[in-house]
Parts: structure tokens; C-alpha cells; sequence
RNA sequence: GGCGCUGUAGCUCAAUUGGUUAGAGUCCCGGACUGUCGAUCCGGAGGUUGCGGGUUCGAGUCCCGUCAGCGUCGCCA
């Protein structure tokens, strides 16, 4: 080892003793006579003092020293003179006495530093990623990550879970999002699929008995990219057999818990709260909702149907629905400008036809554009169904059930962050349950599965698969952290007919479900015992527990909207022997060569 | 694929209604200083305002196109 300690290490119980440090100079003082610099390494800095009766040699090798160059140097630990300790730092009652000075590596003057106080653009950042992993910040989110695997790893294992592997390259099972596709040398014209979840072998694992499965497993998904979306991922996998719902619910529970206590010192009650998904949607437009606040969505239909705006009314006998939600407070804030600003998200982002809007005044009375259609009982019916009060703004949506629901799910979310309604270092954990076994595909008649083609119907709607297939319930279980779907599971269909019949309704004829998932139909047939599971989304969890908005800033080398790697340039033009081994031949290459395209400007 | 925001010195930002020589802090270079920890002080260098076109007597500012980053809708079983 070059070093006996750490930057981040010596106290003053060491005073007194001799070392050598390593680490990258942080920050120089020089006072012409007595030269202070910060050492840091990933465990912390230490401040390390040269003084004028050096060596020479030591001064002379000091004078070269600059940001960000690597160095050792061996001294002394003695104490910091009187009123002098540094309260922020582990080492700050200390200081380095340097004897001695090696340079082990100079250092270019970088783009940026990473002790900097404003943080650089984040192109700037993802192209010097070695830079940007030196700032405290990213230290901190990659060391919790680390932490967060870790406890779910212990957790796990305590909980007799074993983990397994599986195969990065597999097949196209083309339900679901895009897969990411490599091409096979031996079987020219053929693929592989980067999988989107293990999801097929982890039930393979339960047919064959490892009845308790974890992995920490990578996945992939071509589809464009979100603030929390990243085109690879990483999620916990577990899979277990001879259980229900509840226990999966019940294990993940106790690890959450348990992360809520060794990372955040949080007690979490359990059970988690658990809504069902109608819940979820009826009062807050999502099926994760931030629970955080109130702001839940008032259904007026019934009023609307009766009163005498046109719009509302409309709506109502169209079978659709008028709902809305009352803003506390929000009245004084919100002028006309940005009511418009709210009216044009939802018309923009959801197809919404308008936003109407009540204000309560000082003296209790409605005050809208379109009050005048509405009688004085439906003005107080309104008020008292909103609960309104003074300075209360009430923003209502007429519109189909789906619309409604989004246009009010994103205006509560906004006006939840702009009107500081919760306290955002909150932590809220909870379950929506319950979820449609099938939704309507766009357009057409067909059904598509909510979750996924292997997600069990609950046992009291089983003989709903065949009358009202619309209206089944499926075990599935999505976990939800602040708003945000950190994690979702099902329990698995594990009976081949009840398999093959879902495969029909999803419009999967016997022979081509058989041709796609024949292996696991199989499978299924030789001994299957009960079994689900659930996957959390690491990068997610760790985005949430360390209070962050993007997801990218939880991964070490996370690639940009276009789902490109600033660093490595990646994806990139390959030499024209690989394609001809693959038996590939591009025919449609982008306008410009990529060499000089996306290199510099 | 749609909509929106941003792009000015190495970095973070400013620049009035379109107005004459595009500024500040930091970084960098040189100098001073023996107790700082965002060191301080003095001096200096550093710009084709992302790129291409247009309008105008005049464009960082307005318009069109394009590239990049970000946000969002679609999409994400």
C-alpha cells in the first residue's frame, strides 16, 4: 500500500504519530511562507501544511502542485493550534505536517473542479463523468446505493433467498417495450434480446424449486427516456413460491422497514397503507399518487348533469364525468396567467377540452367566468362537495374518465410542489392493489395486460375471465414511494389452462402463444408450484431515498435523453468486418458520419 | 414522433425597447503575503454569443431551419 491512512481517517488520537497520505489536491492556500492544502479522497480531507523550512526539494515539488493533481505525502498528525479547528471536517481538529512530497500524477487544468459551488451543465458532467464522480454529491448518492443493495442483499439472504444469475442474452418476447437486439454471429439473421426483466426465468427458477429467488439484476428497455427512466436499469428481482399476495406484500414490507431505518432512521409502521387501484384513481387520477397531501379529486357528475352549464352538462349525459379538485390557499397565488398556464398542460399533455375554475372569496361566495350558469343552492352544493373556503381555488375537469383523471393527477402534482403542501423530505410508502387484469388496447377491441401475460386473476374473479374479463381483478401489487412507482409485482398464474386462457383474451391464439412461450407453457405443465414476486427499481429507490429529482445523478454512467453515453461515445459506428461476420448490412445509416457528427459542437 | 425550456469567456451566469467597445465571479497565467479552510491583495490573458440562413441602418436580443442538453406527452406488457 502507498498509504497507512485515509484523508478521511486521522484524528486526535493520532496526534503525535507518523504517516503517508494519498489523495487529489482539493484546494491550495499558499501564504508565501506556510502553504496549506485540502487532500481528499473518497473517505474525506484532511489538511496537510507545508512549511517554509522544507526541504528544498519538498518546496520546489510543492510549487508545482495544482488542482486535482494526485499526490503521497509522509509527516506528521499534530494538533491545530488554538480556535483554529475546522468543525466541518472528520480531520478537522488536525493537520498534516508534511515531511515529505511525491507527485504521482499531474493533472490537466480540468473543465471543472469538483469542489466548485455551482455545479456544471450536465452534458459537461456526463462527458468528464471522472470528474463529475469526484463531487461530494455523487459520493454520497453512490455510496447510499451501495449501502441500499447491501441491506436488501442481507435482508434477503436472512430471509433465505437465494441468488442467481440469469442470461443477459435472451429471446425476443416482443409484448411490452422495445427490446435492445444483438445479433448472432453463428446464426446469421438471428437475435438475442437484452431482457426487459428476468421475469421468465425466475418463474422457471420456481418450477424448479429454488422456492426463494433474488437477483440484482440489470434490465433494458428501448423506449425514450424520463427524468426517472433510464434505458438500462437496475432492479431487485425476487421471486417466491407457495405464497399469496399478502406475503410478498408482507416481505417487502419488513425490507422496507428495514431500509427506512438503517439508511433514513425512519420507524415505519407496517402494514404499509395499501389502496386499490379504483381507490387510487377515484381520489387521486393515478395509480401512484403522492399520499403525501390531500388535494383528493371531487367527483360533481351528478350536480353537473342537472345545472345549467352547457358544458358540464353534456359531459354529465354523455356519460363522462366532471371532477376537480380544491387548491387551499391557492386563489391569492394563482392569477389568471397561470390558471392558463394550468388550462394549456392539460389541454397540450392530455387532450383536455378546458379548465374551469371557481375562486372562494373573502366573503365565502364563488366567484368564476361561469358561475352565472349555475343556480345559488349548486353554488353552495359546490362549495360544501369541495369544502371550500376563503382563497381556495377549485379547478374542475369535464371530460372522459381517462382525461380527467391525468389532467387532474398532473395539476394536483404541480400545484402539490408550487403551494409547498408537504414537506419534501417526507418519506411516504405505500401499496395500490388490486390493479384491472386488462386494459383496452388503443383502438381496438383486444385486451392487453396491465402487467404482464403471467399475472393470476384474484380467485373470487376467476369465472369473470370468461363473462367480464373488463372487470377482473389481478393479484398484483405495485409499490409506491412519494409518487413515484418504485416497484411492482403479481402473483403468477401457475396452472397452464388459466395460462392459455389469458393468452386468448390477450388475442394469443394456442399456436402462437405456444410458439413465443412454449417453453415456459411447458414448464408450467411439470409441476409448478404457487408462486410471485416483485421487482423494485433500485436506481428509483435510491433517486427517492436520497431526495432527488433524476435518476440519472443515483447511476455512475447514466446515458442522456437519446439514450447516448457522452463519455463513450456510444452507441458508435462499428468496423465493416464485424457487421459482414453477423451477416449485417446497414441500409438506412444516419444523414451524417457519426465520427464527426457527434464528436464535437 | 409532438410540445416546451436552455445554449454568451475553460466553468457558473449577466447584458434595459433591437443600439454603438458583450460584463461579473470563478478558473487559468504572473506577482505579494507565515495560520488559512469559498484565504486575501495587485496585475494579465481569455469571446465568430451552439451552427446555418433571414429581417433590419444596426441582431446575443426578432424570424426560419438545424444540432445538443434538459423537461414533458405519446411510449414504457
Amino acid at each position: 500500500m502507498l498509504r497507512t491512512h485515509t484523508c478521511g481517517e486521522l484524528t486526535i488520537e493520532n496526534v503525535g504519530d507518523t504517516a503517508t497520505l494519498c489523495g487529489w489536491v482539493d484546494t491550495i492556500r499558499d501564504f508565501g511562507g506556510v502553504t496549506f492544502i485540502d487532500l481528499r479522497d473518497r473517505y474525506g480531507r484532511t489538511q496537510v501544511v507545508f512549511n517554509p523550512d522544507s526541504t528544498p526539494e519538498v518546496l520546489a515539488e510543492m510549487g508545482k502542485l495544482k488542482n486535482e493533481y494526485v499526490i503521497k505525502v509522509v509527516g506528521q498528525v499534530r494538533p491545530r493550534p488554538d480556535g483554529q479547528s475546522n468543525k466541518k471536517l472528520a480531520t478537522g481538529e488536525i493537520e498534516f505536517v508534511v515531511n515529505d512530497l511525491e507527485i504521482l500524477n499531474e493533472c490537466k487544468t480540468p473543465p471543472f473542479v469538483p469542489g466548485q459551488k455551482d455545479v456544471p451543465g450536465e452534458d459537461l458532467r456526463l462527458k468528464h463523468r471522472y470528474l463529475d464522480l469526484r463531487r461530494e454529491k455523487m459520493l454520497q448518492t453512490l455510496q447510499l446505493r451501495s449501502r441500499i443493495i447491501k441491506t436488501m442483499r442481507d435482508y434477503c439472504a436472512e430471509n433465505n433467498f437465494i441468488d442467481i444469475e440469469t442470461p443477459i442474452l435472451g429471446r425476443s418476447t416482443p409484448e411490452g417495450a422495445r427490446d435492445y437486439l444483438v445479433p448472432s454471429r453463428v446464426f446469421k439473421g438471428k437475435f438475442y434480446a437484452l431482457p426487459q426483466s428476468p421475469q421468465i426465468y425466475k418463474q422457471i427458477m420456481m418450477i424448479a424449486g429454488y422456492d426463494r429467488y433474488i437477483q440484482v439484476a440489470r434490465c433494458f428497455r428501448d423506449e425514450d427516456l424520463r427524468a426517472d427512466r433510464q434505458p438500462e436499469f437496475t432492479q431487485l428481482d425476487l421471486e417466491m413460491s407457495f405464497v399469496d399476495s399478502d406475503d410478498v406484500i408482507g416481505m417487502i414490507d419488513g425490507m422496507m422497514q428495514r431500509l427506512a431505518k438503517e439508511l433514513l432512521g425512519l420507524d415505519l409502521q407496517l402494514p404499509l397503507q395499501r389502496l386499490t387501484y379504483d381507490e387510487a384513481m377515484t381520489r387521486f387520477g393515478h395509480d401512484a399518487p403522492d399520499l403525501r397531501f390531500g388535494m383528493e379529486i371531487v367527483d360533481i357528475t351528478d350536480l353537473a348533469s342537472t345545472c345549467g352549464f352547457g358544458v358540464f352538462k353534456s359531459t354529465a349525459e354523455a356519460g363522462k364525468f366532471v371532477r376537480g379538485v380544491n387548491a387551499k390557499g391557492a386563489a391569492p397565488k394563482y392569477s389568471r396567467k397561470r390558471i392558463d398556464e394550468l388550462t394549456n398542460m392539460v389541454k397540450d399533455d392530455f387532450g383536455a377540452k378546458g379548465l374551469a375554475w371557481f375562486r372562494c372569496e373573502e366573503d365565502g361566495s364563488l366567484f368564476s367566468p361561469i358561475a352565472k350558469f349555475f343556480s345559488e343552492e349548486e353554488l353552495a352544493d359546490l362549495k360544501t362537495r369541495f369544502e371550500a373556503e376563503p382563497g381556495d381555488l377549485l379547478l374542475l375537469i369535464a371530460d372522459t374518465w381517462d382525461i380527467s383523471c391525468k389532467g387532474l393527477y398532473s395539476i394536483r402534482k404541480r400545484m402539490g410542489v408550487e403551494l409547498e403542501l408537504y414537506d419534501p423530505k417526507e418519506m411516504h410508502f405505500s401499496w395500490i392493489v388490486e390493479f384491472p387484469m386488462f386494459e383496452r388496447g388503443d383502438e381496438t377491441e383486444r385486451w392487453t395486460a396491465m402487467h404482464h401475460p403471467f399475472t393470476a386473476p384474484r380467485d373470487q374473479d376467476l369465472d369473470q375471465l370468461d363473462s367480464d374479463a373488463g372487470k377482473t381483478r389481478a393479484k398484483a401489487y405495485d409499490l409506491v414511494i412519494n409518487g413515484y412507482e418504485a416497484g411492482g409485482g403479481t402473483i403468477r398464474i401457475h396452472d397452464s389452462e388459466i395460462q392459455q386462457k389469458v393468452f386468448g383474451l390477450l388475442g394469443l391464439d394456442e399456436e402462437s402463444a405456444q410458439e413465443r412461450f412454449g417453453f415456459l407453457l411447458d414448464a408450467l405443465k411439470y409441476g409448478a408450484p404457487p408462486h410471485g414476486g416483485i421487482a423494485l427499481g433500485i436506481d428509483r429507490v435510491v433517486m427517492l431515498f436520497a431526495g432527488l429529482d433524476n435518476i440519472r445523478d443515483c447511476i455512475a454512467f447514466p446515458k442522456t435523453q437519446k439514450a447516448y453515453d457522452m463519455m463513450t461515445e456510444a452507441p458508435n459506428v462499428v468496423e465493416l468486418l464485424q457487421l459482414e461476420d453477423l451477416g449485417i448490412e446497414i441500409s438506412k445509416a444516419e444523414k451524417s458520419d457519426s465520427s464527426e457528427s457527434v464528436s464535437d459542437n
